[in-house]
DNA sequence: CTGTTAGCGCATTCAG
DNA sequence: CTGAATGCGCTAACAG
């Protein structure tokens, strides 16, 4: 259960130091004392204590990955990224997770540190930008699904202005003018700039065609699905007329959908929907939500290699990744 | 950055050795020593060296989770309830994700016995029944989510078997006749267990309600929400009617949904669904999905507990868990 | 190429 | 209650 790399040692007839060249490959031996050290190895089937290794190399061989939320399908496709851009690499993934509240996300991050990871990607999430500016002082840092404006560098993300912009024209194209946009509430401090991207894509499309942003059309949610049902009603309340939603993700497309359906709404023959992110069950609504898809395994694949540059003291190749309009019924020409 | 307990030592006037017992509070140390410790700790902003704690103690105080896929809302919620069950606790969990692929897994679960896991909560996943009980022998192990024929009070789990009867029998009630049931291809090996259970609950109550089960409404899938739509399409194929579909996960049910949606067979007015696992997007289906809901948290919340009580040497208390029928609009009394 | 010698930072005996 | 001494298992100079 516990064997040493001593105990390989001495069945192989070296000593401990030529078992730990052989094994981590760090300087040459001789073809006949490797094999030597493979077989004990394989005998007695060692395996290296890791906190020793750490202890003494001062590596602990692990990036540390700060996530929102294991449960959101857009997130674990930039997880899933990660790990198949890690997999080659010998460093292996630590991942924990933020919950979206920022107390969390600290206290998370604080056990990475202590953990002594050798390097962080941080996916979205709400830490204040200088904070992280001061960390990636310290340590290898990568920012997924979020814009660091301060480090562009070092932020792997989607041009969301571009791609909200694209899908408010989309709509225009189809013959709609009163499309209702659904935002998040910005007053939630930081990290929503994508949100506020997407609400600018918005307006710009709309300005670009000739037509006046009515403050009418606009309502805040929080992100959660329920906060699309309650967007919907507040649209309604409005009276403000409108021929399509425009929902700044696909969660509170989805209530949307629901409050609609409730009303007796339908879709896409009353009202056309567009929401964002592309989420696994977009494609099963009924019906099929058009949506924006953001390039998640590769972000997550981008992310590692760039921490891997990192680590090896190459500079980092970051990208922008540009998403893509996902066209499905949801939404109807304007008759 | 790499201040030890050396430095602080001398900072505060005492031996390591102090500074150490008035950290963990392993022995009793003078009011007066153990303030200064704390003040030098907090001055120099002291952080404890865990590989070198660990290779010391030889306990690297975390919990291996073996988790199947991180976007997964059922499996997320009990995630969520691991987190919160070892709250408390002085031990940090360590998240590897299977991907349902049994290789995956088992490279997982080496990675978490060479990081010297001290316990190892398995969730989900098709790693054989053989191998988790031989792992049980050499560490504290608890699974979660799936039932263990051999080592029952190491496993959390709900009754698959009653919660599919209820579900079936709910339909029944309805005065619904001809129910389909979408299940999964049981030659993929293991751990389909649960699915079997709700296969044969929900034949049990066909049968016990004086009703012969039908083979031909009957059909298998993948648990993939793209083989829901197949699913359906099979037995459209096959012509025997049918008034009521009951699937045995929510991904299934939703691609079941949207194949009756292009065939114009509307719900629940013509088809009666069911699906099973309360996933997050079942309450937005269009209409809302009624559903079989496990507690996923509570269940997480219990595995942590139990593996808390096997590290301390106490029997674990596992709780077989109760699934509750949550019932939505997709569902309609048979004319 | 290889064996010997020192630590890495901390927990834990063992003596006081 | 406390300090000194020892070792956890491994890597990395250091000399051959």
């Amino acid at each position: 259960m516990k064997v040493t790399i001593q105990e390989i040692a001495e069945k192989a007839n070296v000593s401990p130091s030529t078992v730990s060249r052989a094994l981590r490959g760090t300087a040459g031996v001789s073809a006949k004392k490797y094999q030597a050290v493979m077989d004990a190895v394989t005998d007695l089937d060692y395996r290296p204590n890791i906190f020793a290794q750490s202890l003494a190399s001062g590596q602990s061989m692990t990036i540390g990955v700060l996530t929102q939320n294991f449960g959101s399908p857009f997130y674990d496709g930039i997880l899933r990224g990660i790990l198949e851009g890690l997999e080659e690499s010998n460093y292996w993934p630590l991942f924990v997770d933020g919950r979206w509240q920022i107390i969390i996300e600290q206290r998370a991050l604080n056990m990475l540190i202590d953990r002594r990871v050798d390097g962080i990607i941080i996916v979205g999430g709400q830490v204040p930008e200088e904070m992280l500016h001061e960390l990636a002082m310290q340590k290898p840092l990568i920012v997924v699904a979020r814009k660091l404006k301060t480090l562009p560098e070092r932020s792997v993300y989607v041009d969301n202005f571009e791609a909200a912009y694209h899908a408010t024209r989309y709509l225009l194209e189809r013959g709609h003018r009163d499309i209702a946009h659904v935002t998040a509430d910005m007053n939630n401090t930081t990290a929503i700039d994508d949100i506020l991207d997407r609400y600018n894509g918005y307006k710009r499309a709309l300005t670009d065609a000739g037509i006046e942003p009515d403050p009418r059309l606009v309502v805040e949610g929080n992100l959660q699905q329920q906060s699309g049902v309650l967007a919907v009603e507040m649209l309604l309340g409005r009276g403000r007329a409108f021929s399509a939603i425009f929902a700044a993700n696909d969660q509170m497309a989805f209530g949307a959908r629901l409050a609609l359906y409730r009303h007796g709404i339908r879709v896409p023959d009353d009202v056309s929907l567009v929401g964002f992110d592309d989420e696994a069950s977009a494609a099963y609504m009924i019906p099929p939500l058009t949506t924006v898809r953001q390039p998640a395994v590769e972000m997550g694949q981008a992310a590692a290699k760039a921490i891997l540059d990192l680590l090896t003291g190459n500079s980092p190749t970051v990208e922008l990744f540009d998403a893509e309009l996902i066209i499905r019924e949801s939404v109807m020409r304007f008759r």
